[in-house]
DNA sequence: CCTCCAGAAAAACGAGTGTTTAAAACATGC
DNA sequence: GCATGTTTTAAACACTCGTTTTTCTGGAGG
């Protein structure tokens, strides 16, 4: 291989125990010894741990954007006068985010990943997400939003992260949740099948009814706490 | 009061901290130098840093145990030869989840921690909540199931677990969301608002059509986990 | 008075952390 | 073959961590 094979032991080994147990429970040390290279590899290659973080995160999302956007240019092309469906974006969206790990075998990975991303890292990661693959997300969002006009525009943005909540939060603890299905329904699910299973939600989910107006307007609070 | 404020005030400290950064990121002394309090008093007090934040999460759900009991109590008592509807089931569970915290002011903090303790506990936090407060949620599921009796029990478990999803999410990263949204669209979200803008969303999601069932070969072979 | 003891305080312990340094091994081009 | 630049290695550094030990304080009870 052109790169030395050290570089990638190293993000191999990390990205699978950063998605077991955090990143601030992952030593440096139980990185390079499970991958049997040296410790100061890592500053080596990447700097600082921080760094072999980012990189962990880059050796998926870029492959990702990549996709998606593509995946969005040929359902812009297929719908050239008229808005693209929810249910096309939606679907386009989920095909994408599981074709990337499926090269290697850890879509479970990539998504404990994500949602460590969102509820552990205090600053650098979600700044380094939102910097580098904000773009994209926006690009889906402004589709959303032409998919969904009758929308608010406060409306959409809270329930879209509702849903990236559900699915995040879902596929990230994954494992215990299928520990006790199984034991519960004698089922095994697969990540297909929960998306199978996300999808009538999320759809139902978007085009709920709006809530009930609020009195006074937005920044009227009706009672104390 | 009896108890010395000793124990209040790093249990104060703490939960705010533990919110802020998570368990692993924030040590002892960063909690006992903030609290001005001695570093061995944790130890002292509550034996370790794995007690302590058990005591954290104490504090908050053994009054929520009792009080969404009672609530359970009062609508069983209303509904008596009905199923409870379930708007109803979740109205209380908003309400009780709400009541709690609104004593303190941290609504906020009670839902990070509920978030750091799905993403981050590794196991003691997990399983301590699950045997802790395991038989509330039991017999919350057990009314859902009445309240929804067209829905697949397997289909029930996950819809529950998706939307349990979206609502930490959100409220546990409320504070970034609320940047953003306050950036973008003027407006100032109270907690209170975000669930008045979920009970729809969350009624229209479990109420969602059933997925269609699988084809044999579709799924057959995916290496996804 | 003295004893007793829960509580607070200071100090130390040992283990583990990310990072740096300096020497060694290796590869590459001349 | 030698010099050059890159990669690997072992050792050390400078901390921080949770926990334990020891000492000190301040009342309560006999």
């Amino acid at each position: 291989m052109a790169q030395s094979d050290t570089v990638s032991r190293i993000l191999d080994t990390a990205e699978v125990l950063f998605a077991e147990r955090g990143f601030a429970e992952t030593s440096l040390r139980n990185i390079t010894s499970k991958a049997r290279v040296n410790l100061a590899a890592v500053n080596y290659h990447f700097g600082s741990k921080k760094a072999l973080i980012q990189a962990v995160f880059s050796r998926y999302l870029d492959p990702f954007t990549q996709r998606f956007h593509t995946a969005l240019d040929e359902l812009e092309a297929r719908y050239v006068d008229s808005h693209i469906p929810l249910e096309e974006l939606l679907e386009t969206m989920a095909t994408t985010v599981l074709a990337v790990p499926a090269e290697r075998n850890s879509l479970k990975v990539f998504m404990r990943l994500l949602g460590l991303a969102y509820s552990q890292a205090q600053g650098h990661l979600r700044r380094h997400i939102q910097e580098q693959y904000g773009e994209v997300f926006a690009r889906f969002t402004e589709l959303v939003r032409q998919a969904t006009p009758d929308l608010p525009d406060s409306e959409r943005f809270w329930r879209l992260h509702f849903m990236l909540g559900t699915v995040i939060f879902t596929l990230s603890g994954l494992d215990a949740l299928r520990d006790i299905a199984a034991k519960d329904y004698q089922e095994q699910v697969t990540v297909r099948d929960l998306v199978r299973r996300l999808r009538p939600v999320v759809v139902a989910a978007m085009n709920a009814p709006l809530p009930p107006a609020v009195e006074e307007g937005h920044y009227a609070n009706t009672n104390a706490s």
